[in-house]
This record gives C-alpha cells, sequence and structure tokens, in this order.
RNA sequence: GCCCGGAUGGCGGAAUUGGUAGACGCGCUGGACUCAAAAUCCAGUGAUAGCAAUAUCGUGAGAGUUCGAGUCUCUCUCUGGGCACCA
C-alpha cells in the first residue's frame, strides 16, 4: 500500500462486491427489515449531472449503516421510463423511444454504478417494460371494475403545445408544466380517476404520518381543499310584461357557502358563465344577447388569462329575473361574472359585500347595496371579562374621530381611571341619530364649538366586557363611529363632569395608532385612514332575523338545520382537488386496457389478456385531433369484445407519466412475479417503505397519486396497511458554482463521472454530503470538493503511516483524550446519520482526524472503529484499508456497527463558564463533577472575576453543573 | 393576498432544555520544506481599541421577557417555497 489511487480502489472493490453479491437480499424472519427508497429517476437523454445523486448517495450512507447494524436492507433502483422527452425524441430522430430509453437507462446506470452504491439490481425495475406495466393495466381495470375508473366529457386542461389532454397536478399557474404552453379548456372525452373518493382518507391520513416534515403535509391539505359549508336554494323569479312584478318561476339556483351565517347581508347573487341557468332560462331573461356576448368573451379567455384579471372584475347583470333569498324573501339581482368559477361548489355564489372581499370589490364597482350582517365582536379579558352573575345592559355607543381645524392632529381622550387611551365615546340616546348622538358628545367632551359631521366610518363593533366603576356587564355594547371635522377653534368652559375622568389631548396623525391601546378605536381610525375592507372573520349576527345575537359558529349550525328541515338546502363539502384526468393522446404510454364495442359499451380487458402491449408505429406525432397516434394503427385498433365476440375497437389513449410511479415501490419486493403484482407474504415482510428520499417538487403530485393509489390496493387486499411510506426526506438541489440551476441551457453541468475520473466517488460521496443540510440547495463549489478530498488523504496517511498498537480493547500508553473522542464521535455518527444530518456527522470525524494525526502512535481497535464510521460516507477507501492494510477476511460492510459507551463520553475535567452579571469573564478546569460550592470558591479566586466583583454585593449565584456558574451582582 | 420555511464572519455552514456564538470546511495572511513552484505541514483569521492582559460591540431591523437570548414573545424588512377569484 502507498498513496491513495482512487481510481484503482474504487473499480476494484466494484467488481468484488457486485461478484460477492453483497447486496443481494432476500426475506430473512431473523433480521429486522428496512426499506430505504429513493425516487426513481426519469432517465433522460441529457445523463445524469451530480446533483442527481446526492439523494442517492445518502440513502446509501443510510442503508449500509442500517446494515452493519444487522438489519436486512431492501434498497432498489429503477426507471420511471414512459414520458413525453423520449417521445419528443423519438419525432425529432426517428428513433424509436424504446431505443432511446434502453440507451438512457444504459448511461444512468453506469453513472450510478460508479458512486459505489447498494443497489440490488436484480430487482430493477421498468416502467415501460410489458411485464412491468401489465400490472399498471390491472391496477386500472380494478379502478375499473369499482367504477373509480370512467369515461367523462367535462371540459379539461388541453396542452396545444404537447397536444394532449392534462391532469390538474400537471399545470403550472396556467401553464403546461412541461412546454410552458398556455393551457386551453377543451371539452373531449377523458378517462377520469375518481381521486375525490379518497381525499377525506388522505386528508385524515395525514395526521397519521408524524415523520413527514410540517410544509410537505400542509401542502397536501392545501392541494386536497377541503372546505365545510352549506348548499342554499335560492328560488327565481321573473318579471312580467306588463307590471314590472316579478312571479314565481318553477325554477332555482343552488349556491354553494361557507358562511351561511352571513346570509342576511347577501345582496345579490353571481353565476358563473357556465352554469346552465342562463339558457334554461333563455325564455324571460330580457337582455339575453347581452349575457351571451359576456359568456362567449369569457369562453375565449383562458384560464390564466381568467385569473391573471383578477383585480378587475366584469360581469353583467341577468335582466328579468331575480333571486329569492330563502332566509328573508328577499329578492335579489342575479349577476354572471367570470370570477365565480363554474368547476367549483355549484357555478353559483351568493354575494355578501359587507363580508367577502370579492364582492365588495364587485359591489363597489357596480354600486351595488352593501349590507352588514355579521359583527365584529371584542370579548374583554382579566378584570374587564363578563361576570356571570352581575347584570347585563345593552348599550349602543358611538366613538367619534374629531380632526383638528388646521392641523393633521385628532381628539383623543386619556383616561385617568382604567388607563385607557381613546377617542371621544358616548351613549346613543333615545331616537337620536349616530350623526347627533356624534355631534353632541364631541361638543360636550371637547368644549369646542364649531364642527361639522362628514360621515360614518366602519361598520358596528360589539363589544362585551364588565365594566368595574358601574358593576354591570357592558353585553354587548354596539359601537359604531362617525368622524366630525372642526372648523375653528373657538371652545367655550368644559364642565367638571367631563375633565374629571380624563384628559382631552391633540395627537398627531401618524402618532394615533400608537396612542390608542383599546382594539375598537385602532379599528375605525385605521378606515378611516386606508378605507374599510369587507370583514370576513367570525363574529356576531346582527339584522339577521331570529338568528340574531348569535355567534357565527353557531349561526351556521343552526342556519343549515333550518334549511335542511325546509329542504332548501343543507351540508356541503367541497374540495379544491378534482379528479384525476387520467389519458393522454400520446403514444409513449401505457395502453388503457379498454374496448369500445358497439353491443355491449365499454368493456375492460380480461386479465388473461394483460398486458395490452403497446403497438409499433411509424409516426408517434400526435395526430392533433385529440386522439392519440396509436388510432392510426387499424389492425391494433380493431378487435373483438371479450364479451360479446363482435367487432370492437381499442381504447387509443395512453397512460399518464405518473401511473407507473404510482405503486413502483411495491414491485421492487416482487419484481419477477407473473401471478401477482406483489406476493402476499412478501409484501408482508417488507412493507411499508420505511424510509423515502426524493425532490421536494413531487409534494403534491406524485405524492398524491401514490397516496391514493395505494389506498385503493389497500381496499382490494394487495397491500396489507394504508400509508405507503412512513418516513420522508426532501432533497435540496445542488445549484451550479454560478448560483443557477444546472442546465445545459446555461452550461454549467457537472458530470459526476468527470468528477470519480478525477477526485474519486469516494471523494464526491463525502462532498455531498458536507456541503451544507441534507433538504437545503446548496451551490457547487470544486474547492470545497478538494476539501473533502484533503479529508480522505489524510485519513488515509494515518493507517499508512502511524503505528498501529494492537493492544486488545485497553491501550495504556496511547493518549486518552482519543477513546473519549471515538466515543463521542460514535455517538455522533450513528445519531447523525440516523437523522439525515451527514453535514455534522462528517464534521466530526474530521475533528477525529485531526487529533488522530497529532499523535505517532494510534490505538488499533479505535482506529478500526473509526474506519467503520466512515465506511458509509467513503465505501472503497474504507473497504481497501480494512481488508488490505488491516487484513481483514471479511467486507467491513459484514462488519457490526460501534456502538458508543456512554461512560466513556464522560470527561473528568471539564472547562467551566463563570459569569459575571451574564457576561463571560473567566473560564476555569473544575472537575466534571464539582458541587456549586466548589465551583464557587474556584471562581471567586479568579482576578478577573474578583475585579467585575470588587465593592458589589453578590446577589444570586446560579450554578448549572458541568457548564457554568454565573454572579448577579 | 394567504400558508409554510429561512436570514449567523470574505464564503458553505456549526451551536441539547435559553448557558463559552462562529465547530468543521473553503478562502485569506504569515512561517517551514524547496533553486523555485505545486503538494504537504505549522501558526493566525468576526469587528474596533491596545505591545499585551483585556475591554467594548457583534447572529436581518426594532422592542420585550430573563442573571443570561442566535435560541422564547410581539412588530417590521428582505428572501426561498407552496397556494391563489376555491365563495
Amino acid at each position: 500500500m502507498a498513496k491513495y489511487n482512487h481510481k484503482e480502489i474504487e473499480k476494484k472493490w466494484q467488481k468484488k462486491w457486485n461478484k460477492d453479491e453483497l447486496y443481494r437480499v432476500g426475506e430473512d424472519a431473523k433480521k429486522p427489515k428496512y426499506y430505504i427508497l429513493d425516487m426513481f429517476p426519469y432517465p433522460s437523454g441529457e445523463g445524469l449531472h451530480v446533483g442527481h445523486p446526492k439523494g442517492y448517495i445518502a440513502t446509501d450512507i443510510f442503508a449500509r449503516m442500517k446494515m452493519m447494524q444487522g438489519h436486512n436492507v431492501l434498497h432498489p433502483m429503477g426507471w420511471d421510463a414512459f414520458g413525453l422527452p423520449a417521445e419528443n425524441y423519438a419525432i425529432k430522430n426517428k428513433v424509436h423511444p424504446r431505443v432511446a430509453t434502453e440507451k438512457n437507462i444504459a448511461t444512468f446506470k453506469s453513472q450510478i454504478e460508479k458512486l459505489g452504491m447498494t443497489y440490488d439490481w436484480d430487482r430493477e425495475i421498468d416502467t415501460t417494460d410489458p411485464e412491468y406495466y401489465k400490472w399498471t393495466q390491472w391496477c386500472f381495470l380494478k379502478m375499473f371494475e369499482r367504477g373509480l375508473a370512467f369515461e367523462s366529457h367535462e371540459p379539461i386542461n388541453w396542452c396545444p403545445g404537447c397536444q394532449t389532454g392534462l391532469a390538474n397536478e400537471d399545470l403550472e399557474d396556467g401553464r403546461c408544466e412541461r412546454c410552458d404552453s398556455e393551457i386551453e379548456q377543451k371539452p373531449m372525452r377523458q378517462w377520469v380517476l375518481k381521486i375525490t373518493d379518497y381525499a377525506d382518507r388522505m386528508l385524515e391520513d395525514l395526521d397519521k404520518l408524524p415523520e413527514w416534515s410540517n410544509s410537505i403535509r400542509e401542502m397536501q391539505r392545501n392541494w386536497i381543499g377541503r372546505s365545510e359549508g352549506a348548499i342554499i336554494k335560492f328560488d327565481l323569479k321573473s318579471e312580467s310584461d306588463h307590471n314590472s312584478q316579478f312571479s314565481t318561476l318553477n325554477s332555482n339556483v343552488e349556491v354553494f357557502t361557507t358562511r351561511v351565517d352571513t346570509i342576511f347581508g347577501c345582496t345579490y347573487m353571481v353565476v358563473a358563465p357556465e352554469n346552465p341557468v342562463i339558457s334554461d332560462q333563455k325564455s324571460v331573461i330580457s337582455n339575453y344577447d347581452e349575457v351571451q356576448e359576456y359568456i362567449d368573451a369569457s369562453k375565449k379567455k383562458t384560464e390564466l388569462e381568467r385569473t391573471e384579471l383578477q383585480k378587475d372584475k366584469t360581469g353583467v347583470e341577468i335582466k328579468g329575473i331575480k333571486a329569492v333569498n330563502p332566509f328573508n324573501g328577499e329578492e335579489i339581482p342575479v349577476f354572471v361574472a367570470d370570477y365565480v368559477l363554474g368547476h367549483y361548489g355549484t357555478g353559483a355564489v351568493m354575494a355578501v359585500p359587507a363580508h367577502d372581499e370579492r364582492d365588495a370589490e364587485f359591489a363597489k364597482k357596480y354600486d351595488l347595496p352593501i349590507k352588514q350582517s355579521v359583527a365584529q365582536t371584542f370579548n374583554g379579558e382579566g378584570k374587564n371579562k363578563v361576570q356571570k352573575d352581575k347584570p347585563m345592559t345593552e348599550r349602543k355607543t358611538v366613538d367619534v374621530i374629531l380632526k383638528h381645524w388646521e392641523k393633521d392632529e385628532y381628539f383623543c381622550l386619556d383616561w385617568k381611571i382604567n388607563n385607557w387611551k381613546a377617542f371621544i365615546v358616548g351613549g346613543v340616546e333615545g331616537e337620536e341619530t349616530l350623526e347627533e348622538a356624534a355631534l353632541r358628545e364631541a361638543q360636550e367632551e371637547s368644549g369646542y364649538k364649531n364642527m361639522k359631521v362628514i360621515g360614518t366610518v366602519g361598520q358596528e363593533i360589539h363589544s362585551n366586557f364588565y365594566a368595574a366603576h358601574k358593576q354591570v356587564n357592558r353585553n354587548p355594547v354596539m359601537r359604531n363611529c362617525v368622524y366630525i371635522e372642526l372648523q375653528d377653534g373657538e371652545r367655550g368652559e368644559l364642565e367638571e363632569e367631563h375633565t374629571k375622568h380624563h384628559d382631552g389631548v391633540w395627537v398627531k396623525k401618524d402618532e394615533v395608532q400608537d396612542f390608542l391601546n383599546l382594539s375598537e378605536p385602532k379599528i375605525y381610525f385605521d378606515i378611516l385612514q386606508n378605507g374599510e375592507k369587507a370583514f370576513t372573520e367570525d363574529g356576531t349576527l346582527i339584522d339577521s332575523g331570529e338568528f340574531s345575537g348569535l355567534k357565527s359558529e353557531e349561526a351556521r349550525e343552526k342556519m343549515v338545520a333550518w334549511l335542511e328541515k325546509k329542504k332548501l338546502g343543507g351540508k356541503k363539502v367541497n374540495y379544491k382537488l378534482k379528479d384525476w384526468v387520467f389519458s393522454r393522446q400520446r403514444y409513449w404510454g401505457e395502453p388503457i386496457p379498454i374496448v369500445h364495442c358497439e353491443k355491449c359499451g365499454v368493456v375492460g380487458v380480461p386479465e388473461s389478456e394483460l398486458p395490452v402491449k403497446l403497438p409499433e408505429v411509424k409516426h408517434y406525432e400526435p395526430s392533433g385531433t385529440g386522439e392519440s397516434p396509436l388510432a392510426t394503427i387499424e389492425d391494433w385498433v380493431n378487435t373483438k369484445c371479450p364479451k360479446c365476440g363482435g367487432d370492437a375497437k381499442r381504447e387509443t389513449n395512453t397512460m399518464p407519466q405518473w401511473a407507473g410511479s404510482s405503486w413502483y415501490y411495491l414491485r421492487y419486493i416482487d419484481p419477477k412475479n407473473d401471478n401477482a403484482l406483489v406476493d402476499k407474504d412478501k409484501e408482508k415482510y417488507w412493507s411499508p417503505v420505511d424510509f423515502y428520499v426524493g425532490g421536494a417538487e413531487h409534494a403534491t403530485r406524485h405524492l398524491i397519486y401514490a397516496r391514493f393509489w395505494h389506498k385503493f390496493l389497500f381496499d382490494i387486499g394487495v397491500v396489507n396497511y394504508e400509508e405507503p411510506f412512513t418516513r420522508l426526506q426532501h432533497v435540496g438541489l445542488i445549484m451550479a458554482e454560478d448560483g443557477r440551476k444546472m442546465s445545459k441551457r446555461w452550461g454549467n453541468v457537472i458530470n459526476p463521472d468527470d468528477i470519480v475520473e478525477v477526485y474519486g466517488a469516494d471523494a464526491l460521496r463525502v462532498y455531498e454530503m458536507f456541503m451544507g443540510p441534507f433538504s437545503q440547495s446548496t451551490a457547487w463549489s470544486t474547492k470545497g470538493l478538494t476539501g473533502a478530498k484533503k479529508f480522505l488523504e489524510r485519513t488515509w496517511r494515518l493507517f499508512e503511516e502511524k503505528e498501529l498498537i494492537d493492544c486488545g480493547g485497553d491501550c495504556k500508553d496511547i493518549p486518552k483524550e482519543l477513546p473519549v473522542l471515538l466515543h463521542k464521535t460514535i455517538k455522533k455518527v450513528s445519531e447523525d446519520i440516523e437523522g439525515f444530518d451527514f453535514n455534522t456527522a462528517i464534521s466530526q470525524m474530521m475533528i477525529f482526524v485531526n487529533e488522530a494525526t497529532k499523535h505517532e502512535r494510534l490505538p488499533k481497535e479505535g482506529m478500526k472503529k473509526f474506519l467503520q464510521l466512515l465506511a458509509p460516507f467513503a465505501p472503497h477507501m474504507a473497504e481497501e484499508i480494512w481488508r488490505e492494510k488491516l487484513g481483514e477476511k471479511e467486507s467491513v460492510f459484514k462488519s457490526t456497527w460501534p456502538k458508543y459507551n456512554p461512560k466513556k463520553i464522560v470527561e473528568e475535567k471539564v472547562e467551566i463558564v463563570i459569569q459575571v452579571n451574564g457576561k463571560v469573564r473567566d473560564k476555569i478546569e473544575m472537575d466534571a463533577e464539582i458541587d456549586e460550592d466548589g465551583a464557587k470558591a474556584a471562581a471567586l479566586e479568579s482576578e478577573n472575576v474578583q475585579k467585575h466583583i470588587e465593592g458589589k454585593e453578590i446577589r444570586k449565584v446560579i450554578f448549572v453543573p458541568g457548564k457554568l456558574i454565573s454572579f448577579v451582582v
């Protein structure tokens, strides 16, 4: 052995491990199993760049440690190979996608193998292999049999670039995720999977996944977008020509709302352009042409345009009809506007501009009435809390915002008792209007004479509190606010009753918010400055008939019950998640195993005839007519109906790329089984996937689909547990050195093959794990890579140049700090690999190597343990030293992972920090077990501590054993 | 707009329950070796003042709690990600 030659070593051990079948695994009841999984890659034509294997390196390190800890580890790899790029490449270069795919897989595999991975290649899978997609088709048939896969003619997302329909999950900001084309809505025949049937279960079971990050669970919750509300029927009335009276039509419109409690504030209704009520009522709509014109215009807009213009809401009143609010019988106008979406809820909403921002915007633009029905509510806290045994009184008050006659200042009251800081507030008496009361109060409390009422500010607010000085509850105080401007400074004498409790002060505009200490005046002043926004939170119902006075939540329950009793609607749950549009009009995907028979209709291909193989075609181009290229192959399309034997045609749509990846992790368990998707016993042994590692971009696509698919397989008894992935970890990207994403386009791609050639696979592995926290994205640095390489070389030299002393477990003549450090290192590296904190694990190993380098003689046993820790990170180098230098007979990966001895990481002497008033003044070495008195005595001997304590009294001593002692003087 | 993260030296990043901020690596500076360079090794490296001991300041900004705050609370700024007219 001499110089560290990575090229020789790495090739040598890769060959040897392969030959010895080191990574082959089978079911072994004696060992605990561990299934660790990488998200399998799409084998693109560009090959891997150094960022791609980051996750694979991490799982490999993890897998190796688990192996050494005695687990039976399943760590497989495969290819998600159906998809558009291969097909587009085929179109361009006239190469069959199969050929291009095979070539790409070979490239990927060779790149991955050079990194020294533990993959069991006997279990390799490829989603484009008919033996694999047979089972994808089988899953589809099972869903079809249970009504979960069905044909639909609803308009779907159509990508004009890719010439295919897409699922919602394939869009990004209204554009095609793949080619960036603007998406159109196109009605066409589609296969759809009823994923919404599983929405609630997918939502609930997120709580069973504590080892998933909160952020991804939150993302899934948002994507599923469950909202609970009510359906309400509004009867329609039409205007008769003669007397402009409205008469009841035998028809109604259903709206969906989550805020039925605001319904007394509903002042109009809006239906989506797609809502069929418009054409149904054509005969009674007096401006039908205008309405139709609006609908046509909004149909021309793409979804993107409709949402991009979201600030500017447009709409047209549908004249000749009115809707009737079932709660109060009010007749309200009906509008058509494209801010209401056809595909969500019922495609119609009750508009409550006082309590919904979008409705408010529309109402302001078209000058529609705004009517408050829910009051913002404050409840007193502490001393101000309502006391049940004291009398309850209602009271109506007005807050007065009084502006100075020439300066930008406002008149406020500084209360001597209560410490309130507020505007003038007074009761509204008898028949007084708000304005009259405000004017009277302003004059009484301020003494100024000439003032002008400008208008009211904001909505009614309710306050519930206990007024201690009167010993009654104010329950509620219904407050409003009036804005008044002084005309001049003429002022009379103030009566004593108005000065004894508070002083009047002028406060500059910018300081008013800081001055005020009560919520209600703050809200009013904010509205005066910044304009009014709809109040969209819960509160107390007002002007809502029999429901007045209820809290929003209680009101919703009672109102839904009322609707159900009267058969005018009821409870309803809606989801943002849409059913999964599952057919693609492209070639390179799994054929959907369905035939269309003239007699029998849609018939599933019998299981015995699976797989339905993808036929050879001359052209892969999409037809553009919404049919897949398969439609042109007559002898494939024309077939016999499996039911009646008559003429039938095959389904020519193919499945989306997500299909094969929705269940692939199950096939690794039993990749060659021809009789079942997976053998039941094997499935029981290996599943679930204990740990799943991959990119965050799949949080709402692959991971939604796979969870759905898995739950379906659970329901039909293929798997024995409900959630496929127990622990989930995201890989952070590796950016290029210039901070941009690595891409052919920027010319900043680094190929791992080149790095392996120059620096070695081990250096690349160590570097990528050392770059930073695993889930964080970090820029590549070739300088940083040399640091990793240097660390490996220093480690190599340790075994090359130092004298290794073989003295059993317990060496007397070696530096005593080394065993302590070793056991600390064992602890840290083991825990950090488990937690995926590789950067700190490596840093700890560096500390160990730095210390060991200082000594000439090292304990052999300890150094072996260190080598075992290093082995998962730098497997080739570790194996070389283990076998060739230390002469071990078996692979280091067959050795047993070292355990740390808790007793050995306790140091005898520790540095105790001495603080005076929280500042570090000295550090003294003491016995680790020293008690407070001992530490205190030692600390007080320090010169520097004495200097800071001198002449002062020690008031308190805080002692943290083994850490610090702190004096407060 | 809403929901999650994040902000620490020249750079990547460390820091159990609040308890020595800057571990480890890169870079930089000086030195050793060398005819010289590379490689390697040794020392130094948050800022300011000082020969030094040491002192003061310092974890995006501002307030607060505490003997003590990168860590906890509130407000704000910037930034990454997700969702977005979802009624």
